[in-house]
DNA sequence: TCCGTCAACTAATAATTATTATCTTATTAT
DNA sequence: ATAATAAGATAATAATTATTAGTTGACGGA
């Protein structure tokens, strides 16, 4: 390790620049009335080149380490702008969690916005940085160029052993619960609305749905399965649309999974316009928590692990583990949040 | 104003708790060895409290906008979940300029959780701040609050004259668009379905409209006037119900104004339950330029300065401030966004 | 040319913070 | 019991930063 340099003085700065320390002062406080700006930035950067560092206190020091900050990272395809669903929430939580511990939360850019040069700048930065959280599924290699900045990673609702921590929705419960309550209420027919088709996500909610299924020896009608790229209002009522037509002059499903709550809004506005009569006609379920639920009449039953939640034990794992311990064989955790069912109005008895 | 109280110093911190000068230095700087936990703590606490600030440079005035930050604070009622409509286009907006000059966008919190101490703080960070965005309509005495910091103040979608920047939709001009749209189409009797009844800008919407109406010597019955307090679907299909309700039996309006996306929804969802065709019995625009109007079909028609924009503008004013310049009758900026108009399905010719 | 003005800066010094040698007290080893 | 040691603190003072009353020199107008 070298030798630790000396901290740098105001004076030091003055006589490196040929002004008075005087004038570093003022300059270094932010005066700019009788300053010239020549002067007012010559001085900045060299402060910066070198480090200077104010006196009195090193905040990054306090007992509890304040004005660390955890950074927010979005998949590719996700915006702030539509941010809407299940993300909005997790944030949220993770916001609420963070912030009682005086940690802010910063929203560092998309998958694909960040280049190396960019993520080496957040290390650059001089508050401490407790950690960056993954929104959503990313490429391997972009996680790993995020472990190597030696920084905590956490992934949630995504999963990749071995280079993070994450924290995941139960999505097998979730299935589990929606099935149960679908069979129990004499529905044997089902049909899967999917979206977001390219993700792991959309998957893992279709497998868990057979199995689900499987275990109670029924099985899912391939033609009843559907998958969209995006999981919005729009496709959820064309995908509604389109099962509709493909049933059409055969037994037709006659409870409805969908893949998120917003496509179960298109879904079921779909079948509002064309007089199918939710509950009473098709049951319509969702994995989802978000306030898309609840947000209009009738309101949607719905199984899933609360995102809010899942975004609080994010924070907490972060918290906990508390930067650092950049060990190599470091050990990730993998939180599972459980789901809860809602029954809403949006199913009922199997007429057909 | 009162007088800015004086930086506190490490004297002051030692003499109100009995110790000495030179313990407090070392424990601010973080020294451990040899110094009790309680002292450590007693006395960063105090230091906290008091809003102690270290000496010899404040790096939120740093000229180098690098490794520098801008604050989000949301007003009373907003929540992060929530943010879905107007905001949250802002906020991409913001960021996007923003993250071009590398400069992060950190969620400071809620108007109601932050404290005077934790803006303190924001100040001790070390990375420089260069300025705070307020999304929507908060209370002077917070505003002052944040002013008095030191800090470049923006607010968003609401104006405080001789207290900060702001960055405001164009009322007057989307108002305008739509009543020219809509009496072109031979509408004379309208209706106004208003939301976040305690806000400034629903009244501000209102008054447009009224003045819009004027100009073509119509006006606006107040029995179809309806405030409600969200702003969201539910209560946009409430209103929505209300509105027919208290029509009945008389000439009722053919053009409804929503004051936002959301709330527009709400409505054409009630009128499609009751069968009312739009555009062909009532005409239904709203004045926004979110997503909500394009989520589904039908589009709606609407009008509105793109919040987007808006975000963009908040944060080009930011970059040009620059920080620092803390002058006592420092000159603000009013930046209105023009609205655009866009015909979309909801709105033909009167039909009454 | 001379004078006033003002931006830009500095010298001098007041105020504050950092550092170190030293003190006190409790604990442990002998 | 006594000496050695160490934690926890401070007094004194060295080092650094803040502030104020100047100084300098460029510029513009009479």
């Amino acid at each position: 390790m070298t030798k630790t340099k000396k901290r740098i003085s105001q004076s030091q700065i003055a006589k490196e620049l040929g002004v008075s320390q005087s004038l570093v002062s003022l300059v270094l406080n932010g005066r700019r009335e009788n300053v010239s700006d020549e002067s007012y930035n010559r001085i900045w950067t060299l402060a910066d080149e070198k480090g200077y560092i104010p006196r009195g206190m090193q905040p990054n020091l306090a007992p509890d380490v304040r004005s660390s900050y955890v950074g927010v990272i979005l998949r590719t395809g996700l915006r702030l702008a539509n941010l809407s669903n299940t993300f909005s929430h997790v944030h949220q939580g993770l916001f609420t969690v963070l912030q009682q511990s005086h940690i802010s939360t910063t929203f560092l850019g998309g998958e694909g916005d960040l280049d190396e040069k960019m993520l080496y700048e957040l290390l650059r930065r001089r508050d401490p940085l407790l950690g960056i959280v993954v929104y959503g599924e990313v490429k391997e290699p972009f996680l790993r160029a995020l472990g190597a900045l030696g920084v905590e990673v956490l992934s949630v609702y995504a999963n990749m052993p071995g280079l993070c921590h994450s924290v995941l929705p139960n999505e097998k419960q979730s299935l589990e619960q929606l099935v149960d309550h679908l069979t129990k209420l004499g529905h044997t027919r089902f049909a899967f609305l999917g979206g977001n088709a390219k993700l792991g996500r959309n998957h893992a909610r279709l497998s868990a749905l057979r199995e689900s299924l499987a275990a109670r020896n029924l099985s899912l009608d391939e033609r009843n399965v559907l998958n969209v790229s995006n999981g919005d209002r729009q496709e959820g009522f064309d995908c509604a649309a389109e099962l509709v037509q493909r049933t059409a002059g055969r037994e037709a499903p006659t409870a409805w999974v969908c893949y998120n709550g917003l496509m179960a809004r298109g879904a079921l506005q779909f079948a509002l316009l064309r007089g199918i009569r939710i509950p009473q006609d098709i049951s319509l379920v969702t994995i989802d928590r978000t306030r898309a639920c609840e947000e209009i009449h009738p309101y949607m039953t719905s199984a899933g692990s609360d995102p809010q939640v899942i975004g609080e034990e994010a924070a907490k794992l972060l918290c906990r583990s508390g930067g650092g311990a950049r060990s190599v064989d470091k050990i990730y955790t993998d939180l599972v949040v459980p789901s809860t069912f809602d029954a809403g109005e949006t199913s009922g008895p199997c007429s057909a």
